[in-house]
RNA sequence: GCCCCGGUAGCCCAACGGCAGAGGCAGCGGUCUCAAACUCCGUACGGUGUGGGUUCAAAUCCCACCCGGGGCACCA
């Protein structure tokens, strides 16, 4: 304990009265802790048994439901743990506890996302190996997590940095590499499937030609072209200061690096990349089989950003330019053409006169950092390029423009714009004056409410337009030779219709779109999983075999990038894996004898030991396998018995985890685990089946008048302003963290109240979904909970037991078996914070009959203690073990409500006359609607109420009320 | 600008469309004490962000607006 924190609970006082010897405060509490974590962890107590591989124990699995209870795991970062990260922890920890409970064969372990950049940044400044630091860190987020009491399993406690976790990571690698994409089956097959598809003719080539005709080189980039983990010359952000790549989420909204604040520039290099995007739709339509939030499925779609349409191609001068478009059917009013200023059709489309504007336009685009670019409010620019395109469906030329509000990154980045019915094409043609002719009649309704007079037919005038028209509307001014939408009324009809046309016509065809880019997989980083891939004399990947896995990181004398200036964009950057020319060049024999090879230098993204943790907890010291089949399919397989591929996905049974992952993790770690279901390697088609976003903790900061913050802890409230060194503060709302000097840590709560009171605090504090300040002051209150608890069971002085073997009163045994139902149906919901309200009234009442005669009932006690024990198992393994027993708490059924208990003999029936209550009526449970209106009718106060009036109607809801309307 | 989530007592939060209050903090009164702390007992406080609507009945359902938090943002 801290030498400042007050303790008054174990203040030896030598004039007055000292605390009772057994008082439950902090230092008994802490006691109790520690010796029932000792024991649990010398009885493997949470030891969850396997139905087979090395962790089998098929006699204890039984024939026990199992249940897979999963939080995001940490990174485990040199600050610690604040009071907020264990928020889902605890929850999920009380659930587990709650399923051991109800016969459930529960895993649940936490592992360490140990590999990433903090790590390496930490390393370079203070010259320790990121090693040494990630294991310091881990030992002492496991001690923080140790005195929470958390059910885990310790054996599957995996860091995504042990050599025995990353060889696997490696070889999950080799499988996506060593993988096509079938699109016509739909999944991923090996990619010597693909071999035999092109050598059998199955499978035409990328050129059509015959695979006996293809030389050596060309066969390999046949295949190299198809392959889920591909190496593409792609731009990426690219930051001299820190000597590496940066992932999107690493760079701020101003272009610089999260973490030095070096600019960060665009640059195109050689990376290893992905095939997400051949997963788009099943990644899609999958979401609408998972107990997700709402929410979070929203925005993965968001981020999949389906949109159907239709290329179309124009033909131009330069060659055939291909557009997405969402609205085929508007082509007849495709006036103009806008074009990226990244499109490499640019400069074939620029005429002499207008180089010299399309240069500057260029540049001018170019230095204009990505938040100015997207700005909507600002107006439309652009520039043009002096050349025609002609519109295929009615011949008409149309002026090729480069504008930057068209990107280079989305469908083809060349548009078609449609002035009358797109409002940005719309405000572009204004600004230029370009024709906007009209090609739907809008209704009547869209003139009258812009103030309009209605256009009709031949009076359709777009120049007195305010905006673009968009929806449905019937069709003018759309037709030519052989096809024509005018008087069609659907856009849907237009579609179709416009989408034939150009198919019939080779001038385009309907095309689904994504907004989903493929994923980018390496890093020029130190601290990360190299790559199983060395590179052949030709330059050319070749995938090593499983026996050489793991391909250990070197043990570099200095990891640091290399120093360039940060403002140096052209060189190219150097991993610190190129240092080690002993470890970069070897002499290897893949099979054709002893070679020259050269191993890939990048390491792999943080995001890559995420993307299948989950399955190595399952069988942490498996040698053989990265899960063993048995082993997945008894945790994970389809709850439906069902193949996976409709009905229930499988996957863990709950995911607990805050909303920042929303897209990248779960996407990411959704797409491996579908190449693996393709492959056959787990019986589970999506890796979590159930998610639970719980909110956040936060806190309250204060800064003097300077705006500096000051420690939150020492500000004082007074008069309802804040106070600081007798200095007023601000205060303000936020997250936890050091600059704002208002963090809270585990273990002063520890020190202060002990583990259970914290875990309760933290459980009682709002519902899990919903984030909720942290308020120290307000902890107390579970602690006087669990005292009163102690109280009634122990005594205080002697430690004698206070339980009695008489019945409960028929009151409280009534209350006790309602309470029991409550919490059953609120910890089943995750509604700790309810089950908490009903604990402290059981036990409100239970001090109140403990006090009048003399003991606590046993028949209360018992069904108290196995319910408080989810949520502060401590000190209710105590309590049980002094009621005589001699076996852990964890596996006693949870108590179930005698049904007969929860009806009432009688029921209070408010009366309300015209919705105000006027007198309340007790009314045997068995009377029926006529009796319980006659009761109401022939009370005294009814009557008076009434005044000789006859109700209009009379509701009687049973079990409710009475509403008399008059 | 668009889309989510939320606004109940001084604070954190409960409440199948049916008596606004389960629980905790803080407050107040008492108990205990020489006094205090701790303990225990008791207790006040709001009509549910605002304005409409539906209903016998609205915190709850619908519409509009205000405030707070989050996400997306020229996606053709």
């Amino acid at each position: 304990m801290s030498a400042s924190t007050p303790d008054h609970t174990l203040s030896d006082s030598t004039t007055g009265g000292e605390n009772p010897r057994l008082r439950y405060n902090a230092s008994l509490a802490q006691d109790i802790e520690q010796r029932w974590q000792d024991q649990w962890e010398l009885d493997g107590t949470y030891e969850a048994p396997n139905p087979a591989g090395p962790l089998a124990e098929p006699e204890k699995v039984a024939d026990r439901p199992k249940l897979f209870v999963l939080d995001m795991f940490p990174y485990p970062s040199g600050a610690g743990l604040h009071v907020g990260h264990p928020l889902g922890y605890i929850a999920t920890d009380v659930y587990a506890r709650y399923k051991r409970m109800t016969g459930y064969n529960v895993l649940h372990a936490l592992g360490y996302d140990s590999f990433g950049l903090p790590a390496e940044q930490h390393a370079i400044a203070t010259g320790v190996h990121p090693r040494v630091n990630t294991e310091a860190n881990v030992a002492n987020m496991r001690r923080q997590l140790r005195r929470l009491g958390l059910g885990h399993d310790a054996r599957r406690s995996v860091s995504t940095t042990d050599e025995n976790f990353y060889r696997w990571t490696q070889w999950i690698f080799l499988k996506v590499f060593n993988s096509w994409y079938d699109e016509t089956e739909k999944r991923a097959r090996p990619i010597t499937e693909l071999e035999q598809g092109y050598a059998n003719g199955s499978i035409a080539t990328p050129d059509g030609r015959a695979w006996a005709d293809l030389n050596t080189t060309e066969r390999r980039s046949a295949i190299d072209a198809r392959r889920l983990a591909y190496l593409s010359e792609a731009p990426v952000n690219w930051c001299p200061g820190l000597g590496t790549i940066l992932a999107n989420e690493e760079v701020t909204a101003d272009g610089r690096s999260d973490i030095g604040n070096y600019p960060v520039f665009k640059k195109s290099m050689r990376q290893w990349t992905m095939r997400i995007t051949t997963y788009a739709d099943r990644l899609l339509d999958d979401l609408e089989r998972l107990d997700w939030p709402e929410p979070i499925k929203l925005m993965q779609r968001n981020w999949i950003g389906r949109s159907e349409g239709a290329r179309v191609h124009f033909a131009t001068p330069a060659g055939d330019m291909t557009v997405f478009t969402t609205r085929p059917d508007t082509l007849f009013g495709a006036t103009f053409m806008v074009i990226s200023p990244e499109h490499p059709l640019v400069d074939a489309l620029t005429t002499e006169e207008n180089r010299q504007a399309i240069q500057d336009y260029r540049v001018a685009a170019t230095a204009k950092n990505q938040f100015d670019r997207t700005d909507d409010t600002k107006e439309k620019t652009g520039v043009f390029t002096g050349t025609y395109a002609t519109n295929p469906v009615n011949g008409a030329p149309v002026p090729v423009w480069v504008a930057d509000y068209v990107l280079m990154g989305y469908g083809t980045g060349a548009i078609m714009a449609v002035p009358c019915g797109d409002q940005r094409d719309f405000d572009f043609a204004r600004r230029f004056s370009l024709p906007i002719p009209a090609i739907q009649q809008p209704p009547a309704e869209w003139f009258t409410s812009r103030e309009l007079e209605v256009q009709q037919g031949s009076q359709v005038d777009t120049s007195t337009w305010p905006e673009a028209f968009i929806g449905d509307g019937v069709y003018i001014n759309s037709s030519n030779d052989d096809l024509n939408l005018d008087g069609l009324t659907s856009v849907a009809e237009g579609k179709s219709a416009m989408n034939a046309w150009l198919e019939e016509h080779g001038r385009g065809n309907a095309n689904i779109n994504f907004k989903l880019r493929d994923w980018l997989f390496s890093r020029q980083r130190y601290w990360g999983e190299p790559f199983p891939i060395v590179y052949d004399e030709d330059d050319q990947p070749v995938s090593l075999p499983d026996s050489m896995l793991p391909v250990l990181l070197p043990e570099l004398e200095d990891f640091k990038p290399q120093a360039l200036d940060p403002n140096d964009d052209v060189t190219d950057p150097i991993p610190p894996l190129a240092r080690s020319t002993e470890w970069r060049e070897v002499v290897l024999d893949l099979g054709d004898g002893p070679k020259k090879y050269r191993r890939e230098i990048n390491v792999m993204p943080q995001w890559a030991g995420s993307c299948w943790y989950e399955l190595r907890y399952l069988d942490p010291t498996n040698t053989e396998n990265f899960v063993d089949p048995a082993v997945e399919k008894y945790w994970m397989g389809p709850a439906d018995g069902g193949d996976g591929k409709t009905g229930h996905t499988g996957g863990v049974d709950l995911y607990v985890g805050g909303v920042e992952h929303a897209v990248l993790h779960l996407l990411y770690a959704r797409f491996w685990h579908k190449i693996l279901f393709d492959l056959g390697h787990v019986s589970s088609s999506e890796p979590f089946y159930r998610l639970f976003n719980q909110g956040y903790v936060q806190a309250f900061a204060f800064r003097d008048p300077r705006g500096q913050p000051v420690p939150a802890s020492d500000v004082e409230e007074r008069d309802g302003a804040y106070w600081y060194e007798g200095e007023k503060v601000s205060r303000e709302y936020g997250k936890m963290g050091k600059s704002l000097k208002n963090i809270v840590t585990p273990d002063e709560m520890y020190d202060e109240y002990g583990a259970d009171t914290f875990r309760l605090y933290e459980m009682s504090s709002g519902p899990l979904e919903a984030s909720r300040p942290w308020n120290t002051r307000d902890v107390i209150g579970m602690q006087r909970f669990l005292q009163r608890v102690w109280r009634n069971l122990v005594d205080e002085d002697t430690g004698r037991s206070l339980v009695i073997d008489a019945p409960p009163s028929e009151e409280l045994r009534k209350l006790m078996h309602r309470m029991i139902e409550g919490i059953r149906a609120d910890m089943d919901a995750l509604r700790f914070n309810t089950a908490i309200a009903k604990l402290i009234q059981l036990n409100n009442a239970l001090t109140q009959e403990s006090a009048a005669v003399g003991g606590s009932p046993r028949e209360v006690v018992i069904p108290m203690i196995q319910m408080l024990s989810p949520l502060c198992p401590h000190i209710a393994e105590e309590l049980w073990q002094r009621l005589g027993h001699d076996h852990t708490v964890t596996f006693v059924p949870f108590p179930v409500a005698d049904q007969s208990l929860l009806v009432e003999e009688t029921i209070e029936y408010p009366v309300q006359i015209n919705g105000k209550v006027r007198t309340r009526l007790t009314v045997p449970n068995e009377a029926d609607q006529a009796t319980i209106q006659a009761l109401a009718l022939a009370d005294e106060k009814v009557i008076a109420a009434l005044d000789g009036e006859v109700p209009k109607k009379i509701i009687v809801i049973p079990g409710r009320m009475v509403n008399l309307v008059v």
